[in-house]
DNA sequence: CGCGATCGTTCACGCCGGGGAAACAGCTCG
DNA sequence: CGAGCTGTTTCCCCGGCGTGAACGATCGCG
């Protein structure tokens, strides 16, 4: 995150914005806001309060994260998702794998099924179960299984913007 | 675009979120600027110039404009708006899919329970009920269906102007 | 002008089945 | 031997759907 000042440093955010990286504006007074290049950039009109740059500076990493999007890898057993990450047995790993290539898709339990378990047979509730005891793990990593009704269940970032989606 | 100040009107600024709208949080001055929920929110701190007032506005507008090219889809029991989405049921999604594919026209009550009820037995208020159940669906993620009475329904976008309203 | 009839909305209820959770048991592997 | 995986059973909650009925807004008619 880069602070710089407007219109003093105007090359190096036209040289940021280039390399992609967030940048933070801080307006001089009387100064005019200018466009915004991208959703990677924002900008404060001085004098300011520091907690405000403080939060606007936050905000801005954030929605760069979100922008570039959290990719989860899974590799022999090891989930990542950005810092964090989880060990998944190899039955997880099955599963994980194919919500994974579908990710904010919806994944049939059949689908997931025959992934898990090639040789087909099984009760009813074994998916079930085992489901929920992913969700529990990846939870942890900020992944979660949605369960769409009748249909099957999806893979998201769970910041996203469900219905149901709780914050502060 | 919806103007609101913060934190008086904290709940509209939560349904408008959860609807996926994009709005502009007011800040009393002395108030510490909030977790922005998404990339269609931003804050201006008061008191405040208009034109850095304006200026926030319409980079939200671009931005909101530039995120989502607002096109409803409708994919395996998934209704998705933007960012947002929200499982539908199967009868929900008949119901759904022909509004979306005659989006913002008059759909006839009885092209909607041909849709649904495909083997015409289901006379009553069954559809009414329906509907009622599916408004509250779908305004979750900014959509409404409005009705026009002795002729049907039309599913729009909850941003745009009421019925009623004549424009010039 | 008022009063039903008509149309639409919503609430409350009940049934049914999908899906979730806990608990237990066998298994494997270090 | 103990810990973590996995399969299975069982219980039950809750969501989807249909129905009935009360409520409300319009419209048309005398």
């Amino acid at each position: 995150m880069v602070h710089l000042r407007w219109p003093a440093e105007r090359r190096r955010r036209e040289r940021l914005r280039q390399e992609g990286r967030p940048r933070l504006l801080l307006l001089e007074s009387g100064i005019a806001p200018p466009a915004l290049g991208d959703c990677l950039e924002d900008w404060v009109r001085l004098p300011a309060d520091d907690g405000d740059i403080e939060a606007r500076a936050g905000e801005l990493l954030a929605r760069s994260r979100h922008h570039f999007g959290v990719i989860p890898t899974l590799e022999s057993g090891v989930l990542r998702v950005g810092e964090s990450w989880v060990p998944l047995s190899p039955l997880e790993a099955q599963l994980t794998a194919v919500l994974l290539e579908r990710m904010d898709a919806v994944v049939s339990r059949e689908t997931l099924a025959r992934a898990g378990w090639p040789g087909g047979t099984n009760p009813r509730n074994t998916l079930d179960v085992h489901v929920a005891r992913l969700r529990r793990r990846l939870e942890t990593v900020g992944l979660a299984i949605r369960t769409v009704r009748s249909r099957g269940y999806l893979l998201e970032l769970s910041g996203s913007r469900q219905q149901g989606a709780h914050e502060a």
